[in-house]
DNA sequence: ATAATGTTTCGGCACGGGCCGAAGCATCGA
DNA sequence: TCGATGCTTCGGCCCGTGCCGAAACATTAT
């Protein structure tokens, strides 16, 4: 072994498929119980409990006991990142995955990226946003102009409030389905909430397929994908 | 296991000691032979070539064979960042490695990361950089701007041709020794090859270990980190 | 209390896979 | 043509570890 970090005892955690199944069930950054991890992973309790303890440990999950129960979520964003890394690689490996499941389609289409929406929809988003000027996009990175700050805000997302928080507004994120990037950081975490709490959108339960309304979809347009400068009134 | 891509044989593969060593002498980007890699690995000749096999199958890694070698690869940059992005989960990884080999702080100083410059001094480079309006940071996101395009150019590095890749030309790569962000993408490679070529600094025999001769080390800072002042605030 | 549910610890089994010895192919240099 | 070098395939050993049964522990409900 050469010098630097060691990565293999992270990635022999990653590696083996009922830890996998687990962490990939946790990517939607909600805690779940060691209970229903066991249950996701096909494992007995006890294995699961053993699973658990090891990625703890390793500071890729933290556990949290309430009650009788055992709350798990994934440590921080940086493991969802370096998830969504390895499957991005996973997704290019060779054989794309003999049978593609009957939900793959929608998952496709929209599902939560840690905090954030990912897919096609996403997708979308973020290159509208990027050709109607909100956000600025050079090569990979991304920065929100003044144009795109007065957007978000008329829509009701406090952009303002949001930098005053340490995690960065506007992050790119690799698209493991498309292959193009989308919108995380603190923004896309805002969007995503205000989907949610607009009705546009409805988490499917137990996935992280996330599916849009056809008037939320129409109305999600409308709002950021469309219009152009069809009203410029409406902006401020 | 939940839909999406198959995470677990890809972790699988990384997560052995002998085969996370390999990749990580391959994180430099270049092109080692098999034997090599089996020395490097502390594993025998025919045991380094089945975990090459199974690497190039799994899309890890690209093998060409010339003459009675076989030159290894990584398979692309996604690979590497993958890599990278394990690492900076096992630095976080509670106990911290316990012994750092004596090479340890000249890696941290400098080394290579793919194919761009990693360690103290690029994230010296990429905060003056950032300081000086070269390069617009909002959050992690990075753009070049004018007067920075202008800054390269003058330095001899052709930007126009670099913005007609296909590749991001600035990334920002966290750095997994220092924890905050350097410079990666296109304009990041071309930064390194010009301190290469004016011999400002040289690779160490056989790691991933830049060093920067005395002299190398000031005309870097004067060309990049120094000068200070420049612009005022032409954000845009 | 007693029971039910959820989680953890312990112990032992069994399978997978990493490892090397031996041998088989290629290529390169006399 | 003949050895030397480098890589690969095959076969068998063996250690690591994932798995579950059994049981202990903890919390909540009746």
């Amino acid at each position: 072994m050469r010098h630097g970090p060691d990565i293999a005892p992270i990635a022999a955690l990653v590696g083996d498929p009922a830890r996998a199944c687990m962490l990939t069930a946790l990517m939607d950054g909600r805690a779940l119980t060691a209970g229903e991890l066991a249950r996701e992973a096909g494992v007995a309790a006890q294995t699961a409990s053993g699973h658990l303890a090891r990625m703890e440990e390793a500071g890729l999950l933290v556990r949290r006991k309430q009650g009788r129960h055992c709350y798990v979520a994934l440590a921080g964003e940086e493991v969802g990142r370096m998830l969504e890394a390895i499957m991005g690689v996973a997704v290019t490996s060779g054989r794309t995955r003999a049978r593609t499941g009957p939900r793959e389609p929608a998952l496709r289409a929209g599902r939560v990226c840690y905090d954030h929406l990912a897919g096609t929809q996403a997708v979308e988003l973020l290159e509208a946003l990027v050709a109607r000027g909100a956000l600025w996009q050079e090569d990979a990175d991304l920065t929100l102009t003044d144009d795109g700050a007065a957007l978000f805000e008329d829509f009701g997302i406090d952009i303002r409030t949001l930098r005053t928080s340490r995690r960065p507004l506007c992050r790119s994120c690799l698209d493991w389905s498309e292959r193009r990037f989308h919108l995380g950081g603190g923004l896309g975490a805002a969007v995503l909430l205000a989907i949610f709490e607009r009705g546009w959108a409805r988490r499917e339960e137990g996935t992280r397929i996330v599916r849009f309304t056809a008037d939320g979809l129409r109305r999600f347009r409308a709002a950021f994908v469309s219009d152009g400068q069809g009203t410029d009134g409406t902006t401020r």
